[in-house]
RNA sequence: GGGCGGUUAGCUCAGCUGGUAGAGCACCGGCUUUACACGCCGGGUGUCACAGGUUCGAGUCCUGUACCGCCCA
């Protein structure tokens, strides 16, 4: 007899299967496949991260799409890699650095980068051995970097082409620039949090030492490189001051009072102070009416020379003494408090700090347009649909892209300017020197590391060169990413895609859901309530996590990660590992190939039952899946095994594995042909234990073998789908019928506390000939599961008060318990019942003396009701019979 | 301010093209029935946020309100 541990042990399986895969290459893509391709990129972890629970969504997802599409015979690839992660990787090798009392200065651009390259060399491992944890089955043999010569190569490529497209220009504009990592960010890596903020009013004198205007600001220390005062054009309160001329309190610069509409009336007091070098919106109107740019505070964050006696303060610091000495002069008039959105730098947390300053962009919405276009006329479709306005919102109001960084980690602009003569030279490969013959030297910058991670889909297939990778499984098949991402990759993958390959990065892009914890609150490192997956992965092993998460993701909804699935799901892995347990004890040790199921017309109905059933569930799971609908798929996996074929097809299979000859033969082969398949059908969702428990069973010839064709595999095994010889009502309807018996018997017995040990008798009146037969049938069914000692037919049934009687269809069960009725209560549960009864008759009542409802509704809908209410009323008065029996 | 989503059992969530509500967990009662106590049997505990509207009929469609959340500005 073949054996299995009494319980599951994920920690000494699941390693040992994912290892087995590898080496066996379960999971490498086979461009000369004749088999269709499937493709997916894995949206790059960054190098030095640890897998948090988003990743572990946005990678089981993938998972179980590319083990289904490898069982229903595709050519899957699942490409792997990680990106450099430019200022997180940078901020803690400096990090680093300061610990050892150095800084990256001291060492020099060259050495620093080399020690950011063993700092990603060494952390690497870590992020791709958790993806082993929990079971990616992406193609190891194709991993990728974005800083691999190959990738940098496409980075390059791209570079040079949309400069010379003009896609790409360097200029002076306001940016966004932290002044703790000091380098420039894309607007994409500033969020917006609200701040508790005060908004200071302070008079501007006119020149003449008239009364001037009080202008409201956020940001006083800003206020001395102000280089005019503007007004709504149409506000009445100011008409009569647009054109005069003020001076700026403290360093008595002169200023215009400009009109212009972008002044919003309703803010502060209607005049705004305008800072061309520290404000985005005051950048514009600068440009508008030419007004200088006076920046007053540095990269560092520290008030420039422009600040006069504020010199070198902190931009903070200068905030507060600013405003002391306004109170002293009397320009201050009124402190609000006042909360509102500001910028902070996504990596660190820093104020971001708006200034001018000299930058690479890129021209976006030539790039955007057939971008948007190809989403419009579903090249790309979202899934589920309504992200396509999010991502259409989006890029139709994007700005000019900043893709350089003033850091040493990255990908260097491939940029070479001559000092002798002024030329910029922007090339793939370093240029000699000048045309002119002075030596070149080449921009210090980096680029935006999303820039790299843009051309993911083909850069990572070998692009720009035609490879065979790239000709096969260029556009992939779907991209599943988090909806925090939507933009930083989904969206600029379409741009760069579609600009460079040729045709969109992807034809299906399905967003998933932001995971929270069991509250719904997001998760966050301050809150404290971070789930940690490995840990989870830990206690109850990967496949019940994947499970869970599988489970939890209905399409467009967060993810409320509870405790409760989750210990859920983990005793599910062990349903289905003791259920095994029991299949393998009922197997024969000499068993080497799954024997064939027999024919429809030589079977029991209870295997033509289950057979059917599994037939649908197949059906029910491919569709789910197709529909990208993981959470039907696993309910309905979770339901079928635990509640039909284990609570009932196991139980009603036992007598037969008991039986010897064709009986227990044919029990076995669909007790074996079920799990098997349930088995497969659970796999990419629970890829460890069903490659375990699979591995045990007797092989399907030909079947699920790895490419080497020397070992099996479940990760190659077929997927099951319908089976028409399967189907038949006839046994669904004979099962059911049993199952009503069976339970309302067990009903009677927990109410009234009849032990299991002891067995009881019923009597059924009223079946009809055709009840009586399948009854008949399944009698030694009914009598194991509900605990009787006979079940017996009768026309009459004498009025016995010690007798419990039961209505089921048409008919009506009795139950002999002297001893142990309550005549009180089951008078009570019979009008309770009654009640209940007439509800339903009233509502129906209703309905179908409803000339309208007659009228109208679908002639289906309405034999349906009449038959709802022929019934109700049948019930009724087999309820009142019994009723008047009690109460005899 | 703009956009999107949510509000269904104690908790976490399903509910397709309208036909008077479901799952898991929790809970209550009973069980050493030889795969499983991470189990077995039985029990559903609800004003489907609120107010209108469409309809023979609304959890489901439409409008509005409230609250919660996310994204963008």
């Amino acid at each position: 007899m073949r054996e299995l541990s009494k319980g599951f042990d994920h920690t000494t399986v699941d390693q040992k299967w994912y290892a087995f895969w590898e080496k066996a290459g379960a999971f490498r893509a086979d461009p000369s496949s004749s088999r269709p391709a499937f493709s997916m990129v894995l949206p790059p972890p960054n190098v030095t991260g640890v897998l948090h629970i988003g990743h572990a969504l946005n990678q089981t997802l993938p998972d179980v799409v590319s083990r289904w599409k490898r069982m229903t015979g595709h050519d899957v690839l699942w490409l792997p890699g990680t990106d450099h992660a430019g200022i997180a990787t940078q901020n803690v090798v400096e990090r680093q650095l300061a610990a050892e009392g150095t800084d990256r200065h001291a060492m020099g651009r060259e050495a620093f980068e080399a020690r950011v390259w063993e700092w990603a060399k060494q952390s690497h491992g870590t992020i791709t051995s958790q993806m082993r944890t929990l079971g990616s089955s992406v193609d190891w043999s194709r991993e990728r970097f974005t800083l691999d010569d190959d990738l940098s190569r496409a980075v390059r490529r791209v570079f040079v082409t949309l400069y010379r497209d003009g896609l790409i220009y360097r200029g002076k504009y306001i940016v966004n620039w932290c002044t703790r990592c000091r380098t420039a960010l894309s607007d994409l890596e500033v969020t917006h949090d609200p701040v508790e903020g005060k908004l200071y009013h302070i008079r501007y004198l006119t020149v003449d030492g008239g009364d001037g205007v009080v202008v409201a600001t956020t940001r006083p220390e800003t206020m001395l490189g102000d280089t005019a005062v503007a007004v709504h054009p149409e506000d009445e309160r100011y008409r009569d001051y647009i054109g005069q001329t003020l001076r700026l309190p403290i360093l008595d610069r002169e200023l215009p009072l400009i009109a212009d509409d972008f002044v919003d009336r309703e803010f502060g007091t209607g005049a705004v102070k305008v800072t061309p070098a520290h404000d985005p919106n005051d950048f514009e109107m600068g440009q508008r009416h030419d007004l200088p740019q006076v920046a007053v505070i540095g990269e560092d964050g520290k008030m420039t020379a422009a600040a006069g006696h504020y010199e070198g303060q902190d931009r903070f610091a200068a905030r507060k003494a600013l405003v002391a000495q306004l109170e002293e002069d009397g320009r201050l008039l009124q402190v609000d408090d006042h909360s509102h959105a500001v910028g902070h730098c996504s990596r660190c947390g820093t104020v971001v700090e708006p200034l001018v300053s000299t930058q690479w962009f890129v021209k976006i919405k030539p790039l955007a347009e057939p971008a948007i276009a190809a989403v419009e006329d579903g090249r790309t479709k979202f899934v589920p649909d309504n992200w396509a306005r999010t991502y259409f919102e989006w890029m139709t109001n994007i700005h000019d892209w900043c893709i350089s960084r003033q850091l040493w980690w990255g990908h260097r602009v491939p940029a070479w300017y001559c000092d002798t003569c002024g030329a910029v030279r922007v090339e793939e490969q370093a240029p000699e020197a000048c045309t002119c013959g002075a030596e070149l030297r080449q921009d210090t910058d980096v680029l935006d590391t999303w820039f790299s991670s843009g051309l993911w889909p083909f850069s990572t297939m070998g692009w720009p060169d035609e490879t065979e990778d790239l000709m096969r499984y260029y556009p992939t098949s779907v991209m599943i990413t988090g909806l925090d991402i939507i933009f930083f990759w989904v969206a600029r993958m379409m741009m760069l895609g579609m600009k460079f390959a040729g045709e969109v990065p992807f034809k299906t892009v399905y967003i998933t859901s932001l995971v929270r914890d069991e509250q719904g609150k997001k998760m966050s490192k301050s809150r404290g309530n971070v789930v940690n997956p490995l840990e989870v992965m830990d206690d109850i092993g990967a496949d019940a996590f994947r499970f869970t998460l599988a489970a939890l993701a209905s399409p467009g909804m967060d993810i409320s990660l509870s405790e409760g699935r989750l210990r859920g799901y983990r005793q599910f892995v062990n349903k289905i590992w003791n259920a095994s347990r029991f299949l393998l004890m009922n197997l024969p040790d000499d068993l080497e190939e799954q024997p064939e199921v027999p024919a429809r017309g030589e079977l029991e109905t209870i295997h033509r039952w289950i057979l059917h059933r599994s037939s649908v569930l197949a059906c029910e799971v491919g569709a789910a899946l197709e529909a990208f609908r993981f959470d039907v798929a696993a309910d309905r996996l979770y339901h079928f095994f635990w509640h039909e074929y284990a609570d009932w097809y196991i139980e009603l299979v036992k007598p037969h594995l008991q039986a010897e000859g064709a009986e227990l033969d044919r029990a076995r082969a669909v007790l074996l042909t079920v799990h098997d398949r349930v088995l497969r059908l659970l796999h990419p969702f629970m890829p460890f234990v069903t490659e375990e428990l699979w591995q045990t069973l007797p092989a399907v010839p030909g079947d699920g073998l790895t490419p080497d064709g020397q070992a099996r595999t479940i990760t190659r095994a077929r997927f099951p789908e319908r089976v028409d010889a399967w189907t038949d009502l006839d046994a669904v309807a004979e099962i059911e019928l049993f199952q009503e018996v069976v339970t309302t018997i067990r009903t009677v017995r927990a109410e009234l506390g009849v032990p299991p040990s002891r067995k009881i008798v019923t009597l059924i009146e009223g079946a009809d000939d055709d009840v009586r037969t399948v009854l008949n049938r399944h009698g030694d069914y009914v009598r194991r599961l509900a605990g009787l000692e006979t079940l017996t037919f009768t026309e009459t049934v004498e009025r016995d008060p010690d007798t419990v009687r039961r209505v089921v269809r048409q008919m009506r069960l009795y139950l002999p318990l002297a001893g142990v009725i309550d005549r009180d209560a089951e008078t009570a549960r019979v009008r309770k019942e009654l009640d209940k009864l007439a509800k339903q008759l009233g509502g129906l009542e209703g309905k179908l003396g409803n000339p309208k409802f007659r009228e109208r509704a679908a002639p289906e809908v309405v034999s349906e009701a009449e038959a709802q209410q022929r019934a109700a009323l049948e019930r009724r008065s087999q309820l009142e019979q019994i009723l008047e029996e009690l109460t005899l």
